[in-house]
DNA sequence: GGTGCCATGTAACGAGTTACATGATTGG
DNA sequence: CCAATCATGTAACTCGTTACATGGCACC
């Protein structure tokens, strides 16, 4: 039920298309809800039978055309209702974890390669929220309503990915004594 | 396919029934991956069917009969493969960051009900596992290699909680200003 | 007498992924 | 000529959730 109500929150700033969606180009669209492209449009023929979105039909020459959605009343109405519904947090999963769960069974260098890995995206991600803070969200600037909520979302983005970086650099530095306990052993 | 390899990854550490796996009585299991009783079952009956479990069935007096799942070589064959194959973080979902997004809809009253709700929970978590760490993973004690790649899951738990809870404290603030702005207004 | 724990599942449904499909334009 | 971008979708499938079902024992 939820990438429903994320494509509500997202409509309800601005009329998009599918693609857009998709493409996730919006600031801080990412770190909550994100979807392939195929969910999205099945998605959004459902809402808009629900009667919370309509689209009109933009043609272009040069480029195929394309349907803009955009949120209705009801739409607005639905997502104000489903806003406050209690919530509760949900439970993280994450592949690497699983790995290093049972990390005994394989070569601490195979495990420290796929670490790195990760470590890399949430290091980028990191740096990448950070400026979009930076560019978007400058301090003392004035920031309407709408966009200091964006704020806080796009904060948890970041205090997110920190925080990953941060149990990366002590799975690292465990990881690294292993590999050169190893070594010592033969 | 992840929920296979995460029983995998646990049923290599001791043979457990579907009741135990479904209830998360072992330590630090919960936040890499969660399920129903349901879709573990399904999942348990499925790794038999291809090799990779074996159940032994256990009469009881006083109790139901049970299964005891144990993994076979092919198992742990199967889960070495899995985890030496590259992965990548997922996406972060979650439910508070659309409500967020389009904060702005709705009485901020309403938002600080749910946050708090979710503050409570990542607190009581973050206690949790900190007392787990502090009880079976003690600083200067000798650990085996496999409690210490467990004690390196529950250190990202612990990482995890505390970097929502921090968050948590960000947006409370700027909700209750929020409300106090409301309130002046009138 | 009701609630909760132990222990297993089936059935129906909804959510999400992967593969496949189309077709024009722009840039290297 | 190949890859990428724009733009939309269908079909087949797996994964995950919700509702329903059973049945005995222990405890208050």
């Amino acid at each position: 039920m939820s990438l429903k109500h994320s494509i509500l929150s997202i409509l309800c700033r601005k009329a998009k298309t599918g693609y857009e969606l998709a493409k996730n180009s919006e600031i801080s669209t990412r770190f909550f809800w994100s979807s392939t492209h195929q969910q999205i449009y099945k998605d959004l023929s459902q809402l808009e039978k629900l009667g919370w979105v309509r689209h009109k039909e933009i043609e272009q020459d040069e480029k195929p055309d394309k349907k803009l959605y955009s949120i209705t009343k009801s739409g607005v109405e639905e997502l104000r209702q489903w806003i406050a519904e209690p919530s509760e947090p949900e439970p993280s999963k994450d592949v690497l974890l699983i790995k290093l769960f049972a990390g005994d069974l394989v070569d601490p260098e195979i495990l420290l390669k796929d670490l790195l890995g990760h470590k890399k995206i949430h290091s980028e991600r990191s740096k990448r929220y950070k400026e979009i803070e930076a560019e978007y969200f400058k301090p003392g600037s004035e920031l309407s309503l709408a966009r200091q909520f964006q704020h806080l979302t796009l904060r948890r983005g970041i205090t997110y990915e920190v925080s990953w970086l941060n149990w990366c650099r002590e799975a690292e530095h465990f990881l690294r004594e292993r590999i050169v306990q190893k070594a010592e052993k033969k």
